[in-house]
DNA sequence: GCAAAAGTGTTCTCCTTACACCCATGA
DNA sequence: TCATGGGTGTAAGGAGAACACTTTTGC
């Protein structure tokens, strides 16, 4: 017996699909938020998520990409989708799907371009405020990920500027799974991957001695990328 | 500045929103995909994913659950949303934006309480045939998080029915990643969880010597179940 | 008694951990 | 010269991998 689709797909309601960002950004000693005023009739001036709509001609990745590209001017994020929230009282206004995707910045690049259109601003991720609808459950979703995505990718490159020290990433790490590390153990780790380029250029201005720059080297991450590492030791997470 | 958000709600297009089901099977030797036949215009008698439309009172969760249990008429399936595909393309009838969930079901326990509504049936991982629009990619991501998943967690149980025995997991385990495993250090990797509850009955017709039965300890299942452990020889995955 | 699968133990190696000292530099 | 953070080495313990023989029982 088949299924008589075209009849279905005329029956069928529809439904509005938006999408949000969780946009995680570090600012070298704290994981943040960033988040945005949203005004609406009942609950006016509360603190969201970077959303909108996804349009008729665009794909979940290009809204994605738009999205975070209007209130960020940034290009070539770190994007990815998470998780798809429908409970049909998550939006009181209206029934809305929502695809949540998560995305790293880092705070440097994004000072600069942030866009006047959007009230918009950092919020450690001690010290949230309420969040609109589902909001906070996404946030919490996303952190999870992260902590997991970070375990077993050195992901954390994302969140640092092209240029970034050994100590800074491992103070990176530390803000993403609330614990220290031992930096011998961390870099040894680290650089046994060979996905670290040695720079020339020493950070200046912040400690005395000054660390080495290091870069990604690219090619290798891309390739590597579905290798599975441990960052971590075994107690945590 | 604030967006006005009523106004944003009143002009979106909306758009379909559906779901499909990934649903893996075991069969004692090999890993199984439950597909359905779909009658469309064009595409007379293609196979594909067992799916359906959201319903405008239903979450996402209820939805994979209903369709899950039209197809099948079980429940307490393992069900876990998996990705979110919204291509504007990938269906050409009309805009669907589809929510893909993977399902784990074992093979007898299906046999018994097949619709008739659905002309469906089990093909080996090996020999899959075309399928609907973008369900192809969706079968490669669901595969995919099933390794990933299974590496860490001793998921497989889901698959199996509620008595089993270590060779029939370790077969399984062998399926899913396509890789011969130690019995002796599957085995003691297992048992090292304290997951396994081992029972006085033995397989019988099998093996000449017959293997026990164990089952799943639920309570511990569900406490240690975001315990990260490591099912795999390292080479592997 | 033999074929076929079940079940079990040990050694070696490598990775992880824990831990402490010297280095470079700016003030 | 001293304070601050950067950078490295090593020894001990534990987990993973490789590997082979005994057990049970249906035929």
């Amino acid at each position: 017996m088949l299924i008589d689709m075209l009849h279905q797909y005329q029956t069928q309601t529809k439904c509005l699909v938006a999408l949000d960002s969780i946009i995680f950004g570090f600012d070298g000693h704290e994981l943040k938020l960033l988040l945005v005023k949203r005004g609406i009739e009942d609950e006016h001036h509360t603190w969201s998520l970077m959303g909108g709509w996804v349009q008729p001609e665009e794909s979940l990745e290009q809204a994605s990409n738009r999205i975070l590209f209007e209130l960020t001017s940034l290009t070539d994020i770190y994007l990815e989708q998470l998780h798809t929230f429908g409970n049909p009282m998550r939006d009181p206004v209206e029934r809305t799907v929502s695809v949540a995707y998560f995305a790293l910045i880092n705070v440097e690049d994004y000072d600069h371009k942030i866009s006047k259109n959007f009230e918009a601003q950092w919020f450690s991720m001690q010290e949230l405020p309420q969040l609109l609808f589902d909001h906070s459950a996404m946030v919490e979703m996303a952190i999870e990920h992260l902590r997991y995505k970070a375990s077993q990718h050195p992901i954390g490159f994302e969140l640092l500027p092209e240029k970034f020290t050994i100590p800074q990433l491992q103070k990176l790490y530390e803000a993403i799974f609330g614990a220290e590390l031992d930096k011998r153990n961390f870099s040894r780790k680290l650089l046994s991957t060979h996905l670290l380029v040695k720079l020339d250029e020493k950070q200046k201005g912040f400690s005395k001695k000054g660390a080495f720059y290091y870069r990604i080297n690219e090619e290798k991450y891309k390739k590597q990328f579905n290798t599975f590492l441990n960052f971590l030791p075994n107690g945590i997470a």
